[in-house]
DNA sequence: CATTTTTTGACTTTCTTTGACCTTGACAGG
DNA sequence: CCTGTCAAGGTCAAAGAAAGTCAAAAAATG
């Protein structure tokens, strides 16, 4: 078998294991698994990718780590509706209407809805080119969406 | 753990139980911690920072010492205070040391905190090209401030 | 056979630790 | 008063420790 397939296979198994969130250090980690630690980015890249429902984070330096949360993707019909309504561009006003909708739906407080849609905004996003801006905003609002799913897995 | 996130840990046990006003002799207290003089500066100019609103106070010589204090702002001042300490340009990591700290402050729920996070990462932002993800993240941090100060106190 | 995915390794960036050397302040002795 | 000495803290750069990037080569896929 590939080795990334392996390398995602064990990782997902310790993911279970930890309970959803884990965080390895790369080199110890690509030395368990045979492999150069460049690998283990690749592994992460291409297949612990936020659309697939995963949040990753990491450190450089000594004391570096790299984190991995699994966010449930199943548990919210609702939430995963939107979010695949999204597609992979969206304008700000089928954005702000989504928003509409979230909020009024009781899953974002005005506040937060207002702080989504401001970041979601053309001007918060002007720096970015108009041509990538809609591809950008749909990037941002799945992030928020994935993350309002794993905060109502918590606390 | 590391050694510099142990001082860091001790330091601010310190300040909490001395009432937010402590002050140590470097010397002495590196011998404490077992490690080097300069290892107290480290701590010092990449953890106490002005941006997380400490004020760090030092004299030489003989009877020397550091003196750090955690400067109490309101809400408004708070904001401003980041909002400017933003520049045009932010990574990752430094954005996310600002919003614990609004979030320590009770300015952001943890909530409100965690989606901002995710909205800035580098994830989120991973359709920017890396040369301006910085200039873009400054932007939306910026969009961010500005929205919660135009929020009433409750939501 | 063409295309896509995987594997590798050289190079880069970020964060931490350490130590040699610099500057400042207090205070004694001249 | 000076001035020298000692007791602090400050600075900086090098070495170490980790993760990130990129592109070329190899392998798998259809």
């Amino acid at each position: 078998m590939m080795l990334s397939q392996r390398i995602a296979l064990l990782l997902e198994k310790m993911l279970e294991e930890a309970g959803g969130e884990l965080s390895i250090v790369r080199n110890e980690f690509a030395e368990k698994c045979g492999c150069v630690p460049s690998q283990i980015n690749y592994v992460i890249t291409s297949r612990f990718t936020p659309e697939k429902g995963y949040l990753v984070e990491s450190r450089r330096g000594g004391g570096g780590f790299i984190r991995i949360r699994k966010v449930p993707m199943n548990r919210n019909e609702y939430l995963m509706h939107f979010y695949h309504a999204i597609a992979d561009a969206i304008d700000f006003p089928s954005a702000q209407v989504f928003l509409k909708e979230l909020q009024s739906q009781g899953i974002l407080t005005r506040k937060e809805a207002h702080l989504v849609r401001a970041l979601l905004s053309d001007t918060a996003l002007s720096p970015v080119l108009r041509e990538g801006r809609d591809i950008v905003r749909a990037g941002l609002f799945k992030t928020a969406i994935l993350q309002i799913l794993s905060e109502r897995e918590e606390s």
